[in-house]
DNA sequence: ATGGACCTATTTTTT
DNA sequence: ATAGGTCCAT
């Protein structure tokens, strides 16, 4: 992780000129050797990787393991290259072996690179692989990272061209949703009506679609707080420039702002960035692309060597402004583009290739690649489908496969836990694979779960750091200033938070004022002055003490640890240690402010990489990783594809969720396993679900359906759900079953919208019945409609006896709709939808 | 001003 | 189901 930010070099600072030669075969500058008083300047690593080719091996042995197309791509170093990389085609092994040979060949310094990334495990990850290609550590590439990191640091050097000191803070969305909320009743609006949190969500997509308030569609802004949509956003930028403060997207769009206000340092950044490199380029919106072209589109005298790669395929991120097209137009942007394709599969094997690429081939619109793998082994396991009761049972049951391949049951080889993944559609999955691995003493590790930053107690103390060194902050100021409790009630921190407006300063300066008056009750006064002094000592220790001493102290004096030692509840002494850990993590920092500026960039905290553990995550975080085996649960309907993008996204909502599985089973070196559950309790009601139609999408030669698992289903006939009885079946996936699952999703869908909730209104609702899947009813947005046919033409009464296959027997106690409340024999109460018990006998 | 009871929305994904 | 927020009573 980086700490490059805390010092801000400006132009005129800069160790090393750029050197003006046009790259090709001219003199390379003569990189000076990294001196003993200077080992961080970036000249080390060219200076290294010039070693490293002149050691006895043959020159630049670091192009020598690449295939041709991954060469080609390496080494066009002049003007524009799109390299469309499918998975595991050596993608991140091109970016940065591409940068090494740019560093070995003298043409650029490393400052004089411009490499992004799209998140920050892959940035960490690209410094350390370079550091490995050209030797040592990569301190000196100041302009690998993040669309955001990077736009912080341009930000930082020119704040005050778009009207920010250069001390800004970067607010996270909880504080954007605070300072909304409170500009929605500032505006005498309903903030229960207009949810603070909704407009929070507008406000980033404006601003992913780089639309200023000015031009944002005029039904947007209608659509929200009565027409005033518009207004409120002006009014939020206001807020945040007197706050001296950005949001996520201001990191994009006032580096734009920059760039057109100020050519000549547009120009300036153009003879810098001698090569620019993009990845997960697919990904990119619409303001990074406009940031991006602004500094890669040059004009004609000067080389424009950008170079991006990216994967159509594995586009997911289009529900946050990600734009495919970006990488459609590249032709068009930057003419006489070099486009190399690479379909050379190193990852995995030709079953989970094909799998795979049957499924992605289900959608339009695409570049068209194949991945091929010329790795052919007969012992190659075919990707496993499984199903399962319901996502209990699925937890069990991949907890039993972990742990066969953990023991070399399967095949004589002993797995590492680190090689399995477990990836998931929606984060709610994981908790019943985390309780199933605590049950079995498994390890396992959640990635990209709750955020150790975005814990309660860590936001406390990060406002009180925040509070301390930038005194302008009043969202931090009014998180703590009664936190612990000092009696400081909504009534006095909403008069203050008044008279600083009216005023224009900072609450903390108001604050200041106000205890010198008798404007407040003495109590409240005396309070305030505390508060007013502590922060004043801090703020003149900031220079002397070292921060993590600092920031022990602060906790300590403001009485924030104490408030939480004398909180008897479970969950206190935990808050204690994430406070202590946090404490170590400013370790690594050389300054407080340091600190925080990596806080609201990076929310990961570091995991625990010794561990052998199982690796639990979503399938947006699994992007770029790769494990020996996977495990894919929640294959139904409505989850994956999640219902939301369904609606939401129609056509392109659904290519995207299948993008989504893509990415999923590529994951996977050796074995995948895909699982679905006949039932699902979502929002605490159990519904059954119908596999999903990517299921039906697989090719049958690469998939092997594994016989469903005898325990929950033996006794209960027909009632073993849809799923099932259609996986008994010799040739699952055969053309005459092809009526694939999403046709009958559609045909069921729309016949219950027809039926208009007639359940509801208790007379009898038509059966669609479908084949073999038994009387059973069946979700359609989330509800279950339907109704058995046969023995149960009405509904339950209240007293009856009934059966319920997970819960067993017991009585009718309420009835409301289609819910029944039942009193069971041994699972106690319970709601549960009428199509899930059937009359006792 | 604090604490408890009740009500409600939540459950896609993240820089 | 559960957590988080709101409202009301003390």
């Amino acid at each position: 992780m980086s700490n490059s930010f805390d010092d801000i070099p400006f132009f005129d600072e800069e160790p090393e000129p750029a050197p003006r030669k046009q790259p090709g075969n001219a003199a390379p500058p003569a990189p000076v050797a990294g001196s003993g008083g200077a080992p961080n300047t970036g000249l080390g690593i060219a200076a290294r990787a010039m070693a490293a080719r002149d050691q006895n091996r043959p020159q630049m042995d670091y192009l020598s393991g690449l295939n041709p197309e991954q060469r080609e791509a390496v080494e066009t170093l002049d003007g524009p290259v799109l390299v469309l990389a499918g998975a595991g085609t050596g993608k991140t092994r091109v970016l940065t072996t591409r940068i090494a040979h740019i560093l070995a060949t003298n043409r650029a310094y490393p400052s004089q690179i411009l490499a992004v990334t799209f998140t920050n495990k892959a940035a960490r990850e690209m410094k350390e692989r370079i550091g490995v290609l050209v030797g040592g550590a990569v301190e000196g590439m100041p302009w690998l990272g993040t669309f955001h990191s990077i736009g912080v640091k341009l930000l930082r050097r020119h704040a005050e061209i778009v009207g920010l000191r250069s001390d800004f803070t970067i607010l996270d969305t909880d504080d954007v949703v605070r300072l909304i909320k409170q500009l929605i009743q500032a505006e005498g609006l309903d903030d229960k009506r207009w949810p603070a949190k909704q407009f929070a969500g507008m406000i980033d997509g404006w601003k992913n679609k780089a639309l200023l308030p000015a031009d944002i569609p005029e039904g947007d802004a209608r659509a929200f707080a009565n027409g005033k949509g518009r207004e409120l956003y002006a009014a939020y930028q206001a807020r945040l420039r007197t706050l001296n403060a950005c949001d996520f997207g201001d990191l994009l769009l006032h580096p734009i702002a920059i760039f057109r206000k100020t050519p000549d340092l547009l120009k300036e950044y153009h003879q810098r960035f001698r090569y620019i490199l993009v990845d997960e380029y697919q990904d990119t919106n619409t303001a990074q692309y406009m940031w991006l072209r602004l500094l890669a589109q040059r004009p004609k005298d000067v080389p424009q060597n950008v170079c991006c790669v990216g994967d159509d395929d594995q586009s997911i991120y289009g529900w946050r402004g990600a734009e495919v097209d970006n990488i459609l137009r590249f032709e068009k942007d930057f003419p006489g583009a070099k486009v190399i394709k690479l379909e050379r599969n190193y990852r995995s094997t030709e079953h989970i290739l094909g799998a795979a690429g049957h499924l992605i081939a289900h959608n339009e619109g695409r570049l068209g690649k194949t991945l091929f793998t010329d790795r052919v082994d007969p012992d190659d396991e075919k990707v496993q489908v499984h199903a399962a009761w319901d996502s209990e049972e699925e937890a069990r049951a991949v907890g039993e496969e972990i742990e066969r391949l953990q023991r070399g049951d399967a095949d004589g080889k002993k797995h590492a836990l680190n090689d399995m993944a477990i990836l998931v559609r929606a984060s709610f999955q994981m908790r019943e694979f985390e309780d199933r691995f605590v049950t079995l003493g498994l390890n396992y590790r959640v990635i990209g779960g709750p955020r150790f930053y975005e814990r309660l107690e860590i936001r406390d103390a990060m406002a009180y750091f925040r509070l301390v060194c930038q005194p302008a902050d009043d969202l931090a100021f009014e998180r703590i200033v009664n936190t612990p409790k000092r009696g400081l009630g909504d009534t006095t921190i909403r008069y203050l938070h008044d008279s600083a407006r009216a005023r224009d300063v900072p609450m903390l300066q108001a604050a200041a004022e106000m205890v010198e008056t008798d404007e407040l009750k003495p109590k409240a006064r005396k309070a305030l002055f505390d508060v007013v002094q502590s922060f004043r000592n801090w703020q003149t220790r900031l220079e002397s003490v070292p921060h993590t001493e600092l920031a022990e102290q602060i906790l300590e004096e403001s009485g924030y640890t104490d408030m939480w030692k004398n909180d008897k509840s479970a969950e206190a002494p935990g808050r204690l240690d994430n406070l202590k850990e946090l404490i170590r993590s400013m370790e690594a920092f050389e300054s407080m402010r340091g600190f925080l500026e990596h806080v609201s960039l990076v929310m990961d905290a570091e995991q625990n990489e010794n561990l052998d553990a199982v690796s639990i995550m979503t399938l947006h975080s699994a992007k770029g990783l790769e494990f020996d085996t996977v495990f894919l649960p929640g294959w139904e309907e409505g989850l994956f594809p999640h219902q939301r993008a369904l609606d939401e996204g129609g056509r392109s909502g659904l290519e995207e969720e299948r993008r989504l599985a893509y990415v999923g089973i590529t994951r996977a070196k050796r074995r995948c396993h895909i699982w679905f559950v006949s039932n699902r309790r979502i929002h605490g009601l159990w519904q059954s679900t119908m596999p999903s139609r990517f299921l039906d999408e697989l090719p049958a030669g690469h998939v092997d359906v594994a016989a469903a698992p005898d325990s929950s289903y033996g006794g209960y006939g027909g009632r073993g759900g849809y799923g099932q009885s259609r996986f008994d079946k010799a040739e699952p996936f055969a053309n005459n079953y092809s009526t694939p699952g999403w046709k009958r999703a559609q045909a069921n869908k729309s016949d219950a919208t027809r039926d208009n909730w007639g359940s509801r209104s208790g007379h009898a609702v038509e059966r669609i019945g479908y084949g073999e899947s038994g009387p059973r009813g069946r979700t359609i947005d989330g509800e279950l409609v339907a109704k058995s046919t046969t023995d149960t033409p009405s509904k339950f009464k209240v007293g009856d006896r009934v059966f319920h296959i997970k819960f067993g027997n017991g009585n009718v106690s309420g009835i409301e709709g289609n819910k029944l409340t039942i009193e069971f024999d041994r699972a106690g109460q319970k709601r549960v939808l009428d199509g899930f018990v059937e009359k006792a006998s």
